[in-house]
DNA sequence: TGACGGCCCATAAAAACCCATGATAGTCCA
DNA sequence: TGGACTATCATGGGTTTTTATGGGCCGTCA
């Protein structure tokens, strides 16, 4: 399987631990750091994460990029600098820092968003109205999933649809 | 996982000393010198830190170089001829000299930025002031992490945007 | 001699580790 | 099919270890 899928909500208890979800602790099993690599989100008031391999793959395909330029600059201290990595505890939890849950808003309680190759953290109410504006969103522009798996398997040429 | 990693910000004490992180100390444990090589960055009012083994690496990629280039003469003068090794002490901290201070603004805190392969050591408040003109210039140019992020990943030949 | 780097030790706070519990889900067998 | 047994999980709390930070002592070298 291999992807985050599905959205867990756990609580984040005195200490400021989370339970990352079993499912997703599954998709890391198999890595050499157990742990993930978590930075903030550019565009949410939410957290990503990722695998560390995930990130090594992204410093990989940052090499292959113009090293003289000033994105690399950018994005070598946006995200190198302002990422961590958590290690899971015995139970399978991580310790996230405070700077992180402001940012986040997360006090209570953090939900696990599945998001393929990555995954979120969000505090649950604005989770909530993200994916109401999400919604509406679609509703208006008239997206539909159907039709985007529609126009994915033309353009695969299989006249099949294919599943995800 | 052997790269640099978050940021920490540490205090100097009264004799000039700082702790490295203890996360980058990790980093760097392998290596048979246990400390780090630091130098006045080229670019900004800080310090750039890597291993001694990554300074032969800037070496190596020293000597393709034209030797008559105007690059040659800066970097080999500048980085090499203006390092210092720093040696860790018993509690992993290092003895930052007077005018590596002085050149970054140092005096009663310390940020450690994790690039990936080397390390920045800022002034806190000239960091965030640095890390806010970043931002101001990924708006201006209109640069999103995610565009380069899907940029890296068809380089790295998947084809496939990566969603964050 | 006196500034300074190299050591050692002390301490509080934070992080990592270990164990216990209740809840849930999953399995097995009658 | 239903019920008991088991495994897994999220959660909580306590304990140990690590870390950052401070200070002191002692050579060395100008």
């Amino acid at each position: 399987m291999a992807v985050f899928l599905s959205t867990y909500v756990n609580k984040v208890d005195r200490k400021g631990r989370v339970s990352v979800p079993a499912e997703f602790r599954k998709v890391l099993s198999g890595q050499s750091f157990q742990g993930v690599v978590v930075f903030k989100s550019l565009q949410y008031a939410a957290l990503d994460a990722c695998s560390a391999e995930h990130m090594e793959l992204l410093s990989d395909s940052l090499e292959k990029l113009d090293p003289s330029s000033e994105q690399y600059e950018l994005i070598e201290s946006t995200i190198f600098g302002g990422s961590v990595q958590l290690s899971f505890d015995g139970e399978g939890r991580i310790l996230l820092p405070g700077d992180f849950c402001d940012f986040a808003n997360i006090a209570e309680e953090a939900a696990f968003v599945g998001r393929r190759k990555t995954f979120q953290i969000w505090e649950p109410k604005a989770l909530a109205e993200h994916e109401n504006s999400m919604r509406t969103m679609a509703r208006t522009q008239d997206i539909s999933l159907s039709k985007m798996l529609a126009r994915a398997s033309q353009l695969n040429g299989d006249g099949r649809g294919r599943a995800l």
